[in-house]
DNA sequence: GCCAAATACCTGTCTTGACAGTCACTGTCA
DNA sequence: TGACAGTGACTGTCAAGACAGGTATTTGGC
């Protein structure tokens, strides 16, 4: 059951050095997630849920292993978000035909009817996010994240042949 | 007891509109977070501990409440954070002689040898993550990520009053 | 065709984030 | 002084991220 609302905590600076652009990164990310999660609270689901449920609509067919790729986490959190929303009747497991490992998972009715009002969720926090940002201005932020994130994941890579 | 090591999903693109600067703030803080996690593995620690810690040893007298604040949850969740901090050894809780509801969270002796190197650490991912930024277009990202910041929680408190 | 390696998914564990609820204490105001 | 709202910390609950380990199945080399 998700949360009903949330008092996130209090904006404050706490580095001496002004907030690196590594706690930037964290609080914007909690920020983000907190704000999607009361949003959707409504719908009785939170972010994650969400985000499987759209993957599904959007591709039909989908398997665990791709929407854990998809919405950021691994087979074994992606087992559980299906889980609920199995509960929630949004989408059932389909043994895959073609592969008795694989599982396919199908949005139900209800599943494609909710997914609309969910989008809209998404595409308010998306525009909420980037209010006051010109069009080049967000491709421009859009590119210097990508390079924040090529790094970050160098940075892991690097230190795995230690 | 820390995670040893991680092997973070294999990066690749998923949306079909070029992944959103949402998503992007949820991918660079987990690539950052895992990355924390691992590097710091060897200390037998994780991020949010070593935030502790380092924030008790930069202002003495901490307390929760501020603890809090300063590494993003809430009471709860530093309670948790300090009980494994003291469990190792590292910091240890102390009754506020004025007043008598609070708590001060000390570094012990081990807790501060072991600072510098965490430090280190932090360092390192700083760098790695502004990797081919000048300082200005670190300056400038800053810039960008507190207005995101703002935005995001921006549209936290105007939905409270629904 | 057979066996080993790889793959797909699941379960269980630990840690964290975000609450709600509780208790003790403080400070204030009548 | 005595009631009372507010504060500081804690407990408990639920969901999620990140693993390890396990089982069933597929695939590739021989």
């Amino acid at each position: 059951m998700p949360r009903p609302a949330a008092k996130p905590a209090p904006p404050e600076r706490l580095d001496g050095p002004p907030a690196s652009v590594r706690s930037l990164c964290f609080e914007v990310a909690r920020a983000l997630r907190t704000a999607l999660d009361r949003d959707l609270a409504r719908f009785g689901l939170r972010a994650q849920q969400a985000a499987v449920l759209l993957r599904c609509c959007r591709r039909p067919g989908a398997n665990p292993s791709r929407l854990a790729v998809a919405v950021g986490t691994d087979t074994a959190g992606v087992t559980g978000l299906i889980d609920q929303l199995e509960k929630k009747g949004l989408v059932i497991r389909r043994p895959d035909p073609a592969d008795r490992r694989a599982v396919i998972v199908e949005t139900t009715k209800a599943g494609r009817e909710l997914a609309p009002r969910l989008r809209e969720v998404f595409q308010a926090v998306n525009e909420t996010l980037l209010g006051g940002f010109s069009p080049p201005e967000a491709a421009h932020l859009e590119g210097l994240l990508q390079r924040l994130l090529a790094n970050a994941r160098g940075h892991l890579v690097e230190g795995v042949e230690d």
